[in-house]
DNA sequence: TTCTGTGCAAATCTTTTGCATGGCA
DNA sequence: TGCCATGCAAAAGATTTGCACAGAA
């Protein structure tokens, strides 16, 4: 990918040097936090003020020209108990138990050994769909 | 589940009638956010801090009595692609991409119909591993 | 009686907001 | 030129810490 000027003129964005540095940043990386983006265009621009990255990276996410990912649901706790997976609605932030399935534990195992693995399932839950 | 004091009296925690407390909702309810857990204690329990309710389920994770879900990473960022899971491991927080394979998505779409679905694997990357 | 746990208040982060100024189209 | 975006500072929210007192064993 190169041209964050584009992305930006297919959405409502106006074209910023900070924007395209966001962009350009996430690229690089593939993946980052607020603060990794703030600390690493510092150097750049070192005039760049983390409020205008909280602004920009909500501005980007409402008009999908990027996407969140490690959901922000506040943590949650729960009793232990034997290994499953959870689903999380989207929207009302409910949590379900879900069972592992055969199939789904021999294909992450393959995937990814020897390590104990959490999965998470996010999307919206059945009482959310109705509505 | 009912008895919470054995919980406690297996781990090195004291019994008292705060983690009584937190224990008995968190399995009333399933899963709980602190907040959650201190608004509904506090009916109970009015002189209870929030600060107890961190600290508690700090010492009870510790103890491996409860644990996380929703695991609270900071939100990280990506520019919109096509549809892929995360890895996201539980060490250094890196974050990988991983393809969809025909089989997960076919056995998640049966048990979620309908609704654009994101999963996320937590577990131990290679270099972690390593280590 | 001893030592851990609790509750308050303060400190520390993290994120959001308001507002005056600057810069893109 | 007209708005939208930026940067600062303040506000709001979330979490952690220190300390004196209370309560479990």
């Amino acid at each position: 990918m190169k041209n964050y000027k584009n992305l930006l003129e297919q959405s409502n964005l106006k074209t910023t040097p900070q924007r395209l540095a966001i962009l350009k940043e996430l690229d690089k990386h593939g993946h980052a936090s607020i603060e990794e983006i703030y600390e690493n265009i510092k150097e750049m621009f070192p005039s760049i003020s983390l409020a205008t990255i909280y602004k920009n990276i909500s501005a980007l996410k409402d008009e999908n020209v990027i996407s969140e990912i490690c959901l922000h649901q506040k943590p949650k706790f729960e009793i232990q108990k034997e290994p499953h997976a959870h689903f999380i609605c989207k929207k009302c932030g409910k949590v379900e138990d879900v069972p592992f399935s055969e199939m789904m534990s021999k294909e992450l195992e393959k995937k990814y050994p020897d390590s104990k693995k959490e999965l998470y399932i996010y999307g919206i839950c059945s009482e959310c769909k109705k509505k």
